[in-house]
DNA sequence: TCCGAGGCTCTGTCA
DNA sequence: GAGCCTCGGA
């Protein structure tokens, strides 16, 4: 960047900014709300202050922290930095996600929190194992009191910025009658044993070191003169503190959100942070971005319908220049694979007439619709890439491979030593292992050594010892190894000799070539990283599902992946009560929640840049079972002028009416082909097919369905007094009396309960 | 110790 | 319908 950078009338980083972006860039000092609708050039004017400031000598790329809430979002501010200061800036150390930014902070100050700088950052995976442990060894039922569901608790108060001692007695009832707390302090001692710590733990830990050591926290607010972050709108309460904490007194802090697209409460995110800025930093300038560059004007004002429905908004209007484009189209069709099919066919339609599979993309509520899209889309050949679900580190082969790198790194990594000891096969099972735990436990050793010492004693069978000595000669041969080889070479060693690329070969299952396609990969990926430890450290945080790209394809993902994405031409699957909403999300929250579904719906649409297309399947497989679905209500809610409606039932309404009414049953083909399960309905549909306390349009389909209704009035034919059924939601009860098709049901766990025929099976 | 069969649960979104 | 767990047999 010249020096004369400020002078210039006319910096390039500003050339084509709208006045307020201008204003986002330029007041540098000071706090900062810039309210930054969907489509406003967010991205833009943020990297575009960026420069500025590197640009203006205000500060040095190093001085400068941005925190963002993706790895997505990093790369591509990054990159954009780069790109703007023609590569001047070498590099942003301090840009990089809330977690890498505080991985970073930690591994510098480990020692502060009782963890070494070589910390192990455990994933979902192993953070459950260790928890399971606990409860086992706590005498408490886990099948009553589940490792996922402290898990889930545990990151809450995490997100809180709460320790184990600032968990009260109320929150600690939340789990095995009032052991939540002590659990989690025992994880947190457990967690230091095994020198990890957990996602969450990236954040508390930095956050008590603030809190403790005012050293540690003054170099750092020293050194950041200016904060900005992405996503106000999605921290959470720790973050807060943190943010709050750094920002502290220079207070040039930026922060970028909009209340209307804040999708992660159940992440702990709290919009009141967003609304309450002002407050927090009185003086705070607050810059609106309103103009859209990204949709049409049907689109945006099918948005603005839907998010108009929540209360507590800071409130802004969307505008374009852009002309109307397409209105929305909403479209009712029979069923899921129907929906697939369609949408399949529009998109082939789209290609023939040589548009680009890039600009499609179908955004889903939950990771279980995209299967249908997978099979059908595989059916018909069309490209296709599924973004999210599992991330590449997650799966099963890489986390093994990470496994035995990590062991071979760090021999005291007992959660490592667990997951291969035995993976591929060795014969070193159950028994083998509970007998090497004895050992680690009573002389305080890690697993690895107390496997080493057990091979002198006759505690193991021959043959395990024979194999376990097998086992730990390997790791040690690696370890030599690794200080003269290549890491990437020495994770292709380690992959043959350990049996593990042989045990993939000689598995004929259709994922096995994937998967040694994906070691592969990682061995490839590492070649990027400076040395082992390099990798290893980065690996949890930062590998994402990033494959190669391989030509066009239509890109399916959820809608939360989706933020901050764009597409020409969007569909929206899936619009029925129950999946979007999401019955589970509102069973939690209620009316809050029901705002957050509304807000997820309008980052959904807000995607589109010419076409929005949403459908709402009359009938859906859930959990493998065909249910019948309501129209969402979010559909009643976008405005009649922007949006188009068709339906595609066979031979129209009536048609579809007679066959209920015909059958009784739509699907009796089918659950007669499925050996006579009758349809049972999750609890969610059944609220939903019950409550009626809102009137989701069309009206035809809640016509259907009553008709349904009063036809099962006759009862069932395959159910008697006495027989043993399953319901859904009660679970396992014997008939106890029918009248037509009510039923009163002795529930094993429930009691005896009142419930429709058409929501148990027989067993 | 391993493996297959059968029973049961489940799929809410991210780092 | 997949994935997990448990159980019984090899």
């Amino acid at each position: 960047m010249p020096e004369s950078a400020e002078l210039s009338p006319e910096p390039a980083y500003l050339r084509g900014l709208n006045p307020p972006q201008r204003e986002a860039v330029l007041t540098t000092e000071g706090p900062v709300l810039v309210l930054a609708g969907a489509g406003t050039g967010k991205t833009a004017a943020l990297t575009a202050r960026l420069a500025h400031l590197i640009a203006t000598r205000r500060a040095w790329p190093s001085q400068i922290l941005a925190v963002t809430f993706t790895n997505k979002a990093a790369r591509e501010m990054k990159e954009r930095v780069a790109a703007i200061s023609g590569g001047a800036i070498e590099g942003m150390p301090w840009l990089g996600t809330f977690h890498s930014v505080a991985a970073r902070m930690l591994r510098s100050h480990a020692e502060l929190v009782g963890l070494q700088s070589n910390f192990t950052i455990l994933d979902t995976d192993d953070q459950l194992r260790v928890l399971k442990q606990l409860i086992v060894a706590a005498n408490i039922d886990e099948k009553r009191w589940p490792a996922r569901q402290l898990a889930g608790l545990i990151d809450r108060w995490k997100n809180r910025g709460w320790t184990p001692k600032q968990v009260d007695a109320g929150e600690s009832e939340a789990f095995a009658a009032g052991r939540g707390a002590d659990l989690y302090a025992q994880y947190q001692e457990r967690l230091r044993t095994l020198n990890a710590c957990d996602f969450g733990d990236l954040l508390l830990h930095m956050l008590v070191i603030f809190r403790s050591h005012t050293d540690v926290l003054e170099s750092y607010r020293d050194r950041f003169r200016y904060i900005l972050v992405d996503e106000y709108q999605d921290t959470n309460q720790g973050q807060y503190e943190w943010l709050k904490l750094l920002a502290e007194p220079r207070r040039n802090l930026c922060c970028v959100g909009d209340d209307d697209q804040s999708i992660y409460s159940w992440r702990g995110a709290q919009v009141a942070n967003i609304l309450r800025f002002e407050k927090d930093f009185p003086g705070a300038k607050i810059v609106r971005l309103e103009q859209n560059y990204r949709s049409t004007s049907h689109i945006l004002a099918a948005a603005d319908g839907l998010i108009s429905n929540n209360a507590g908004r800071l409130g802004k209007t969307l505008w374009t220049e852009a002309g109307d484009g397409q209105k929305v189209r909403v479209i009712g069709i029979w069923d899921g694979p129907e929906e697939a099919r369609r949408i399949g066919e529009e998109i082939e339609r789209h290609e023939a007439r040589s548009g680009s599979l890039d600009d499609v993309a179908i955004l889903v509520r939950a990771q279980f619709q995209t299967r249908e899209f997978e099979e059908r889309f595989i059916a018909i050949g069309l490209n296709y890439q599924i973004i999210g679900g599992f991330r590449f580190y997650e799966r099963a082969e890489i986390r093994d491979a990470i496994a035995y790198l990590r062991l071979i790194v760090r021999p005291a990594d007992d959660l490592a030593f667990e997951r291969i000891v035995n993976t591929p096969k060795r014969g070193l099972g159950d028994k083998a292992v509970a007998t090497i735990h004895r050992h680690a436990r009573s002389t305080q050793q890690p697993l690895l050594v107390a496997a080493a010492t057990i091979l002198g004693t006759d505690e193991l069978t021959p043959q395990a010892r024979r194999s376990l000595g097998n086992f730990v000669a390997d790791i040690a041969r690696w370890r030599e190894m690794a200080s003269s080889l290549p890491h990437p070479e020495l994770a292709r060693i380690v992959l043959d000799e350990s049996g593990y690329t042989a045990m993939l070969q000689a598995d004929r299952s259709a994922e096995s070539a994937g998967r040694l396609e994906n070691l592969a990969e990682l061995t490839r990926a590492m070649e990027e990283y400076e040395n082992l430890g390099a990798f290893l450290e980065h690996v949890s945080l930062v590998m994402d599902n990033d494959e190669a790209r391989q030509g066009e394809r239509v890109t399916i993902m959820t809608i939360h992946a989706a933020k901050g994405l764009e597409f020409d031409i969007v569909y929206l699957p899936g619009w029925e009560e129950g999946v979007f909403p999401s019955q589970r999300s509102l069973d939690e929250g209620g009316l809050a929640s029901l705002e957050e579904e509304r807000r997820l719906a309008y980052v959904a649409i807000t995607r589109a840049r010419r076409k929005a297309t949403i459908m709402h399947a009359a009938n859906r497989r859930i959990y493998g079972q065909w249910t019948s679905s309501i129209p969402s209500r979010f559909l009643a809610e976008l405005p009649k002028g922007h949006i188009e409606e068709e339906t595609t039932m066979t031979g129209g309404e009536s048609l579809w009416r007679a066959q209920w009414s015909e059958r009784g049953d739509p699907f009796a083909h089918l659950a007669a082909a499925q050996s006579n399960r009758a349809s049972t309905r999750g609890p969610g549909w059944q609220r939903a097919s019950r409550g009626g306390s809102f009137n989701p349009e069309p009206q035809r389909i809640i016509e259907a369905r009553a008709s349904a209704v009063s036809l099962g009035n006759q009862g069932r034919s395959d159910l008697s007094v006495g027989q043993r059924v399953f319901h859904g939601k009660f679970g396992y009860g014997t008939i106890a009396e029918i009248e037509g098709n009510k039923l009163e049901i002795d529930f094993e766990k429930a009691g005896r309960k009142k419930v429709l025929d058409s929501f148990v099976s027989v067993t």
